[in-house]
DNA sequence: ATGAAAGCGCTAACAG
DNA sequence: CTGTTAGCGCTTTCAT
């Protein structure tokens, strides 16, 4: 009913309205009175362009969808954040699709996106490795992997240079003279995991000979998580110098043990994980971070998603985003 | 295309395709046989239905849009989380804005989920009034405030009981002996500044006899406010003996420098704050928290919601959550 | 029990 | 420079 009510008031058409109003107005030549009169009637008419009959014509909705696995943590927070800015920055909205860790959703989340008819949709998937339906669905829209990722996939995908980070954490751990150095991750097989592991392993190994697997623990990228394996890291190797946790909230839940540890053992034991950031004020005690760029990861992200929408022929689509690392209170 | 791709395939109606496709076909009767046959070419064809074209023919998108200010902070990001959940139990999608704590950023996203045709909007603004072009807006579209909310406003709205549990919080720091107490809120004429500050300065008022302004500072809702009004608090007020800070990024802002001050002086500060949650277990230091109910605060908003949208009759539309006190390291 | 056809609001050939 | 018209994919009277 809209252009329809502004047809009504001036009295022209459906196309020199839509021109007009859709900015065209210059490429057809239309006259100045013409416009003028156009505007001044939508202005009037407090006239807004019904989206929805847009996109179903254009078969573009202007739209991305964005999956992580938990919004409440705060890194996911600042990825989202930045991508949406990067994406309005294009022109593009974004909905925001919060699995909870909970596989199945993966799945609810990535029809839904399609059905709506998005332009594009970055994920950090849960799952470890392209799921049936997901290759199916891929072939309507653009799909680009972000933070983790799939070992081996055609998919684009950008994340961060894991094992690199881990590997010099965790010599610079060592370096500081601790040897009983442990790592607490998430689900074995993710990404992630598997990833900053391989950089703990090597730097372990090349140093002092061997691993001692008692040291390693894998359960899952929450705090309560990383709470239950720092109780049981603690019980079963009192002896423990040094940690190493694959993400922020794992750190986090070490924490409350580890404090309790040192004050009964009057001992400390050196922390160190991924993306504490800013949190890293909250705590008294010394820790190394290694901070994912989230800028970089979000813009990249942003631009294989869009030259993937645009078309653009799959050149270099795999990217690997370089960590820094932050030492808090230490010398 | 895809209606007409079952039609072609099975020879039936758009109207008995449609009508099997949407779960009506008990209400018209529809012919087992004929079921059976659209449905096997709906599954075999993959269809799925266009929301896009539906929701333009139903004049309803089954979509809620959210706006926050900072997804960055895992009190939002909760909040999110919940209110999607809800949403979701109730077969609506969420688009969630984040206005990063810019005003312009509100009106923006404002208009973009009126355009996109949503059911309704979910804000937690941050200007203290309904601004003009939100009148306008708020006719077409049903609205509910949720946390922080106008003060004097017809909308809908849910907020917690901020008044009574900075009081309680405040009579508890002052029954456990402390006198020179502080606030450090956000910007001065928001509500949830002024409501919080209301009840501290009730219970010192009350306890005290007067409430020295020295200890009031007001600066803005991030961590970065709470930071520099701490470290002016101490440079001032050399012998402030407990602060309460209106949300938790102000008190994480906060602790740095009040750990920093401990330090130098051994002697505590205690401190209190709103929203510390989870967080709390990083820190070694007693504090006090007042935890909003996020999971009602969603709920009742989403209900609101609904009920706004299904076109109930305003009734009691102004509701007000009860807060929880939380002790941590303390006797 | 099924079909024909209109229309949601918009854009883009095509026509002048 | 402007207008006519078809059609995006779906739902829904109104017929039969």
């Amino acid at each position: 009913m809209s252009i329809k009510a502004i047809k009504a008031q001036t009295g022209f058409s459906y196309s020199t309205i839509s021109r007009v109003l859709s900015g065209k107005a210059d490429a057809f030549r239309i006259s100045t009175i013409t416009r003028e009169q156009i505007l001044e009637a939508a202005a009037r008419l407090n006239y807004r362009p019904n989206i929805l009959a847009r996109s179903l014509r254009l078969r573009k909705t202007m739209t991305v969808g964005l999956i992580v696995s938990d919004i409440q943590n705060p890194f996911f927070g600042e990825l989202a954040s930045r991508i949406e800015q990067d994406l309005r920055f294009h022109g593009y909205s974004m909905i925001l699709c919060n699995t909870n860790e909970v596989p199945e959703n993966e799945e609810f989340y990535l029809k839904l996106l399609v059905d709506r008819k998005v332009d594009g949709i970055l994920i950090a998937p849960i799952q470890t490795a392209e799921w049936e339906s997901m290759q199916i669905l891929v072939r309507e829209t653009p799909v680009v992997l972000v933070d983790r990722i799939f070992a081996d996939t055609a998919l684009p995908w950008v994340t961060s240079a894991n094992v690199e980070a881990a590997e010099e954490v965790t010599r610079e751990i060592l370096g500081r003279g601790y040897r009983k150095i442990a790592f607490l991750g998430g689900p074995p097989e993710t990404h992630i995991t598997r990833a900053r592991f391989k950089g703990f392993r090597k730097a372990v190994v090349e140093t002092l000979g061997r691993l001692d697997e008692s040291f390693v623990l894998s359960k899952g990228y929450t705090a309560q998580a990383g709470r239950e394996m720092m109780i049981r890291l603690l019980d079963e190797r009192p002896d423990v110098e040094a940690v190493l946790c694959v993400n922020n909230l794992v750190f986090y839940g070490a924490v409350g043990p580890v404090n309790d540890f040192e004050l009964r053992q009057a001992r400390p034991v050196m922390m160190a994980g991924f993306d504490i950031g800013e949190y890293a004020s909250l705590m008294k005690r010394p820790l190394i971070s290694a901070d994912q760029n989230l800028a970089e990861l979000a813009r990249s992200a942003v631009g294989l998603l869009l030259e993937a929408d645009a078309g653009a022929a799959d050149a270099a689509n795999h990217l690997t985003i370089p960590v820094v690392i932050a030492r808090h209170r230490l010398p």
